[in-house]
DNA sequence: ATGAAAGCGCTAACAG
DNA sequence: CTGTTAGCGCTTTCAT
C-alpha cells in the first residue's frame, strides 16, 4: 500500500507538505502543489482514512437509528438524510433496531466510542436519562418524534394541527359519525393526531364518542382489525380518520369485505402519504408527511451541532398538507 | 477521555493486559481479568475504536450501495444485510446512489481507502473493468443481479425459471394472449424474466408476438403507460405477466380506468411480492422474491470473503415461489 | 512556504 | 500468564 511518505519522497517534499496539499491546497505554493499532485496520481496514492480518522478523532460518519428500514416512511427519511450527508462529505451508518430497545441501546456505544460524529434517531424507545446523558456529550437529533423537555433537537411536523385538518375535512363534508383509529398510544405522535381529531370534533360542536375511537399500531393489520370492530357497532361510523395510510388501507379492506363501499358508504382519510396511497383503489386522501425533507432537515440540524458544540437544541417544524384523492368522497 | 493506560494503571497491569482482556479474555488469568474489568467499569472506560481500526486496519464496517433505499425491495434487502452484519459484529454504511452512476463510483473510494472492509452492491451500473479491479483487491458481493463472467460473488434468484413459472401459470389457466411488460432492458434480470415468459409460450405451443411484449422500467407509471398501449390493440391480451408488482399495479389501474375488470377480463401476475401486493385490490398473484433472505445471504457470503481473502467467487441461487392471490382469477 | 518531529491510542510480536 | 515496546499513517505544532 503506497503511503504519504512515498508520495513525499517522489515529490521531494516532506509528508507535512503532502498533507497540506490534501487538506489546505491554498497554503502550498502552486509549483509544489503540482509536483505533489502529480506524484499522487503517478503512485495512485489513496490516503488511509483510518489513520486520518484516528489522528483527527473525527469520522465524518453519522449514525441513524431506524425502527424499521423496510417501512416506507422511514426509508424515505433515511434517503433524505443520506443525500444531505453525502453532500456535506459525511457517511451514514445504518442502525436498524427492529423496534428492539436493546438493539437501540447497543447502537449508542457507537457514539460513545466515537465511531460516529453524531446520531439521528427516527423514533426511539430510549429512556430520557440516557438521552440526556448523550445529548450533553454528543450531537443528537430526534426526527419525527419529540419529547416534552427540550434538551434535544427535533425535526417534526405539527401532528395535532394536521390531525385536526384531516378530521375537519371529513366533518366539513357533512359527516357526523367520524371514527378514529390511532397509532399506538405509547407514542406521542399518536396522541397528537388523536388530539387534533378531538379538536376538530369540538370545533364542529360534536362530543367525543369513545366507541368511535380505537387504538391501532400504524400497521395494515391493526387498521383491518379495528375497522371490523367499528363496523360491528349498531350506529356505525360514516367516516374514518386513520393515523396512518397503512391502517386506512386495512380499514378499507375490512369495509369492502362487508360490502361497504368507500367512499360512498364510508369516507376515509389517512396520514403519511406513502407512495402506495396514490396507487391504492380508491386513491387515499391523506396528510402528506414530507419524509425526505424531514430527513434532510435532521441532517442539517445535526451538522450545526457537529460544527458548533455549543449550538442550542433547536426545533424545526415542517409543513405538511392534506392531499385530497378519492377515498373521502370529494373527488370521484 | 479515559484511555487504556488509565485502566491499566488503576488495575496495576500493563496496557497489553487490558487489551487482552478486551480481545481475548480467556488468555488472561481470571483474577487479573476481574481486576481489569472492575477498573474499566469504575472509570467508565470506552475503547477508542478509531485507534483500534487504525491499528488493526480493519473497520468491521461494510458498504451497501443501493440504487434507491426508498424502494421496498431494496430496503428489505438492506434489512437482511444489516441484521446479519450486526449479528457478526459488523456495521453497515449506506450508499444510496439514486441510480446515479457517478455517485456509485464515488462510493468506491470508501473501499479503496479502507474505510470499509467490504461491499455489497444491490444492482449497479459500474463497468466490468472497475468491478474486476475491485473484486481482485477487496471483498465484494453482487446481490440480485449478476454478470456473465463469474469473477464476482453473487446472490440471486433464478429469474428465468420464475418468469416461466409466472407465465405458465396464466397459460395453464387457458389464456392464449398473454402479454408481458418487462423491466428496463439495460438489466439482465429483465431479460431473464422475459426469456422465462418466452420459454413458457414455447412450451405451450405458442409463438412470440412482439405486439404483446413491451418494455417498462419496473415502476408503477411505466406499467400504467405500457398497459394503455396493450389495451389499444385490436386483439387485446386476456392476461399479463408484469416483471414487477409495481408495474402490475400500474397496469391494473390502466385496465380499471377502461372498465376492464381484473381478473375477470384480464388476469395479472406480478413479480417481487412487495408488502403492498397483499393489500392491493385484487390481491396480486406474484413471484415472491425473498428479499430479506437475499440480504442475509449476501452478507454471509461477504463475511466468507472477508475472513478468507482467497475465497473463490461463489454463487447462491435462492428459492422463490409463486404466491397465488386473486389477480390471476384462480381464487375469487 | 516548507520541514522536522512528536504523538494520537491501541495492538501484537517478543521476551520473560 | 504478563510486561515491554515498536510502530500503524497521518496531522499539526514549532522552527526555520
Amino acid at each position: 500500500m503506497v503511503k504519504m511518505i512515498d508520495v513525499a519522497k517522489r515529490a521531494n517534499v516532506s509528508t507535512a507538505t503532502v498533507s497540506r496539499v490534501l487538506r489546505n491546497p491554498e497554503s502550498v505554493k502552486e509549483l509544489t502543489r503540482e509536483k505533489v499532485m502529480q506524484s499522487i496520481a503517478e503512485l495512485n496514492y489513496q490516503p488511509n482514512v483510518l489513520a486520518r480518522h484516528f489522528r483527527r478523532s473525527k469520522t465524518n460518519t453519522i449514525l441513524v437509528i431506524v425502527p424499521n428500514i423496510a417501512n416506507t416512511i422511514f426509508s424515505q427519511m433515511v434517503q433524505g438524510i443520506e443525500e444531505t450527508a453525502v453532500q456535506n462529505n459525511y457517511r451514514v451508518l445504518l442502525g436498524n433496531s427492529n423496534r428492539n430497545v436493546e438493539k437501540e441501546y447497543d447502537f449508542l456505544d457507537l457514539l460513545r466510542q466515537r465511531h460516529v460524529d453524531g446520531m439521528i434517531l427516527l423514533s426511539s424507545r430510549i429512556d430520557i436519562d440516557t438521552l440526556n446523558e448523550l445529548t450533553a456529550q454528543f450531537p443528537v437529533v430526534l426526527a419525527s418524534e419529540y419529547l416534552n423537555n427540550m434538551s434535544i433537537s427535533t425535526v417534526r411536523i405539527d401532528n395535532r394541527k394536521h390531525g385536526k385538518e384531516a378530521a375537519a375535512h371529513l366533518l366539513s363534508l357533512g359527516h357526523k359519525r367520524v371514527a378514529h383509529i390511532s397509532g399506538g398510544l405509547n407514542n406521542r405522535i399518536s396522541f397528537d393526531r388523536q388530539d387534533g381529531y378531538l379538536d376538530a370534533l369540538t370545533e364542529h360542536g360534536l362530543k367525543r364518542d369513545n366507541r368511535l375511537i380505537r387504538e391501532g399500531d400504524f400497521t395494515f393489520t391493526s387498521g383491518y382489525n379495528q375497522m371490523q370492530e367499528l363496523l360491528s357497532l349498531r350506529d356505525r361510523p360514516t367516516a374514518l380518520f386513520a393515523a396512518s395510510d397503512e391502517m386506512a388501507m386495512g380499514a378499507i379492506k375490512a369495509a369492502k369485505e362487508k360490502g361497504i363501499n368507500v367512499p360512498e358508504d364510508l369516507a376515509v382519510v389517512g396520514f403519511d402519504n406513502i407512495r402506495f396511497s396514490s396507487f391504492f383503489e380508491p386513491g387515499l386522501t391523506t396528510v402528506a408527511q414530507p419524509a425526505v425533507e424531514m430527513g434532510s432537515a435532521s441532517m442539517e440540524l445535526l451538522l450545526e451541532h457537529i460544527k458548533d458544540p455549543n449550538f442550542k437544541p433547536a426545533e424545526r417544524v415542517l409543513k405538511s398538507e392534506l392531499i385530497v384523492r378519492e377515498s373521502c368522497g370529494l373527488k370521484g
